[in-house]
DNA sequence: TTATTGAACGAGAATCATTATAAACGATTG
DNA sequence: CAATCGTTTATAATGATTCTCGTTCAATAA
């Protein structure tokens, strides 16, 4: 705990934000409790050492770290469900900004190194693999 | 349109789906605008021919089709917010059916290939990679 | 240390996408 | 023709997220 203490103070110093309590409590759930998770089990989290929070300043937080790069955000779609009728093999370039998806052809992996890294069980019916990066006109708007 | 018509119909019966008139529109919707598609423009397309159709009726045909095979979900992921704090470099493997995320490591991708295939000013900064397919839970349960 | 100021917080309202519900409809079968 | 079953419609409900606004706090300089 202390190390993320110290470790969130100099990210927050690098990345000129305000060092607040409810901040530094927030980063240190996220970082405390690996895996991929929510903010309502973030806000549960942060609750037990500050009752008095806001899920709205769980949100914030969140948003504002990712933005700055001390998160990585996991659901990196558009915030709509979208559908696509190409059932033909291709995969997706996806813009981590604008949400844009583009289609790409070709085997973009080593299908028999994937296997043989997969945890037990798991199936890769169809499998569909998309890559995350800035498009196009979002890099130029940086 | 006349093929979408039949290809429709061959889906429909080789699924068990009854063929409406609202079913068949909208999935012609889909087919006939190339590219990935969020519900209401979807809705604003299938609303030129069919006035009447109501939203809910995309959303559950929308949804039948993708349970069937018929159109793949583009945005695959928990439909709520995930971060992770993980920032060394890794993969997801996600499961199409519960959301779940795993993490794997290792170099899944020839990002030689990947980068010639890559159009013209995407920009890859944190090459980030999802794989979809089904968890071992899920595909036990099928 | 204290005063100042802009940023951050908390509470709750508002918004937006999506799903659930119930009534009406339509096709099909007896 | 009546009964039935799945589909559609209209609308209500839900759930996640963002917004608003009054209050409080952290950073900075005196």
């Amino acid at each position: 705990m202390r190390l993320t203490h110290e470790q969130f103070r100099e990210l927050a110093a690098k990345h000129g934000l305000a060092v607040t309590h409810q901040r530094q409590v927030v980063y240190e759930a996220v970082i405390a409790s690996h895996g991929h998770h929510s903010p309502e089990s973030i806000y549960a989290a942060v609750r037990r050492r500050i009752p008095s929070v806001s899920l709205a300043t769980v949100y914030n937080n969140l948003r504002l770290f990712i933005e700055c790069g001390l998160l990585r955000e996991v659901t990196p779609h558009a915030s709509t469900l979208r559908v696509d009728g190409n059932l033909e093999p291709h995969h997706h370039l996806v813009c981590s900004r604008c949400k844009s998806v583009q289609d790409i052809e070709g085997d973009l992996i080593d299908l028999k190194r994937l296997s043989r890294q997969l945890p037990a069980g798991f199936d890769l019916t169809q499998p569909l693999i998309e890559v995350f990066g800035l498009c196009r006109s979002c890099r130029a708007k940086q």
